[in-house]
RNA sequence: GGGUCGAUACCCGAGUGGCCAAAGGGGGUGGACUGUAACUCCGCUGCGUAACGCUACGUUGGUUCGAAUCCAACUCGGCCCA
């Protein structure tokens, strides 16, 4: 029994690395003691189709409960998602269909398992339409009465958007008791979430406790911060807002997007991105605080990082040497798209014509503008003047806008 | 149900009859600079085979030589009362 508790201690700071609510400490202990696997919970919305660095943070802390012998239980939140928008910020957000629900959760449990072991002894997943779709109004309305009013209202961006007297539909206030159901239903020994997801995650212990099952352990992992800062506490990471990272990216946008983010940063994204170990953050932090790293040199340390880790081991280092030819040399990209001219274009045409149709620019109008500004590069010598030019002219050059943007026509 | 206020471009927001494709900010984007796609600075930011025209200030209709602006109805929303 002692060694059974001193494992438990132990696997609990391996656990817990990063965290920040733990709720409570002392009943995750007792769990762990009991020896048996835990079924750790994480909710995840389907209509984000793109995974990123922020869903990695609690992603990785799940991953740290299979490897210590603990079940994953990934909920697909598919009836959440057909019903309405949790955050209230879209309030127009299409309502999916079964189909695309079906979609969306494959290619979510595909970007999953980049984190996660897939092993199905370490891993179950389950959409909550479940058991959601198959409720009556009786045990809705059963649903509704464990929670109040003012116990939502005490949710921090409920009150704050009453007080700013932006709408709040009676819809969102399902969403923590749905999610607190679905704990009940697949009874989670655990559930993990962001900070952000507190109240939600709170929930479920509240409905397992009127359900008379044992209380689910509540553990929030930190909201990672948006690639553009501009301080700690700037937007989160979202696909909405672009300053994300996906998982699934090539790796030399990982690494030029990682470059991007503000000196401030650095630190935090060593933390919560890298998937390093406590002992080599600690390290890599103590170098920074003594200037013998210079902040360049760890941010790339930090984007080769993150390409290792999502794409394999020299990946770091391949998108290393692809930024430095782009970014340093100004040098073409390796690969750059190809764009065929086609004779239903036309014999002839400007090449503000031809932005607009390789998609270099959204409208001519945009295109024109670009070249007035000397934007517009047509192999590696800026264009002045826009003038009509015989279509194979354009045959095998290179059109480019900004650094960034590239073509090869065809 | 009653009262009242509101709806402006990707977002926030100014604009109360012509000088409005519509201030300002954010975002995006081009350029300069840089260790960087960060910071800072400067420019651009509805569309169109283009000194003209078209579309756009919630929707529809009206007043007027002329409407984002005035009027009416409608739709949606905030707040207060019930």
């Amino acid at each position: 029994m002692t060694i059974l508790m001193d494992t438990a201690a132990s696997q609990l700071t391996r656990l817990l690395q990063g965290t920040v609510n733990v709720i409570s400490e002392a009943e995750l202990q007792s769990k762990l003691e009991t020896g048996r696997p835990l079924r750790v919970k994480l909710g995840l919305d389907p209509t984000a189709s793109d995974l990123h660095l922020g869903h990695a943070v609690v992603l990785r802390t799940l991953r740290r409960f299979q490897d210590e012998g603990h079940i994953a239980v990934l909920i697909v939140g598919d009836f959440t998602a057909r019903v309405g928008d949790p955050t209230g910020k879209s309030t127009t957000r299409p309502q999916l269909t079964e189909a695309q629900v079906d979609v969306a959760a494959e290619t979510y449990i595909q970007q999953v398992t980049q984190v996660l072991d897939p092993d199905p002894a370490k891993l179950e997943v389950r959409r909550n339409s479940e058991w959601l779709a198959q409720m009556g109004l009786a045990e809705i309305l059963q649903l509704t009465s464990h929670a109040t009013v003012s116990q939502m209202l005490a949710r921090n961006d409920f009150s704050q958007r009453h007080q700013d007297g932006v709408p709040i539909s009676i819809t969102e206030f399902m969403y923590p008791l749905l999610q607190g159901w679905d704990s009940v239903m697949v009874t989670a020994d655990v559930e993990l979430g962001g900070t952000d997801q507190l109240f939600n995650l709170l929930m479920g212990r509240q409905l397992q406790k009127d359900e008379r099952q044992v209380q689910q352990v509540v553990v929030t992992t930190p909201i990672l911060v948006g690639l553009n800062g501009p301080d700690l506490d700037g937007p989160k990471m979202s696909k909405s807002l672009g300053n994300y990272v996906g998982i699934s990216e090539p790796s030399n946008d990982q690494f030029g997007k990682i470059m991007s983010i503000p000196d401030l940063l650095i630190n935090t994204y060593a933390q919560y991105a890298t998937g390093w170990l406590q002992a080599t953050i600690d390290e890599f932090v103590a170098e920074r605080a003594d200037q013998s790293l210079h902040p360049n040199a760890a941010k790339r340390r930090v984007a080769a990082a993150v390409c290792e880790l999502y794409h394999g081991v020299g990946a770091g280092e391949a998108a290393e040497q692809e930024f430095n030819r782009v970014h340093k040399q100004h040098d073409r990209p390796a690969e750059i798209p190809v764009f065929q001219l086609l004779a239903e274009h036309g014999e002839a045409l400007t090449i503000a014509k031809v932005l607009t149709l390789s998609g270099l620019a959204t409208s001519n109008r945009e295109a024109t503008r670009l070249i007035g500004e000397g934007g517009v590069k047509l192999d590696g010598s800026t264009v002045q003047t826009d003038e009509s030019v015989p279509r194979k002219d354009f045959q095998g050059r290179v059109l480019q806008v900004g650094r960034r943007r590239w073509v090869q026509l065809s």
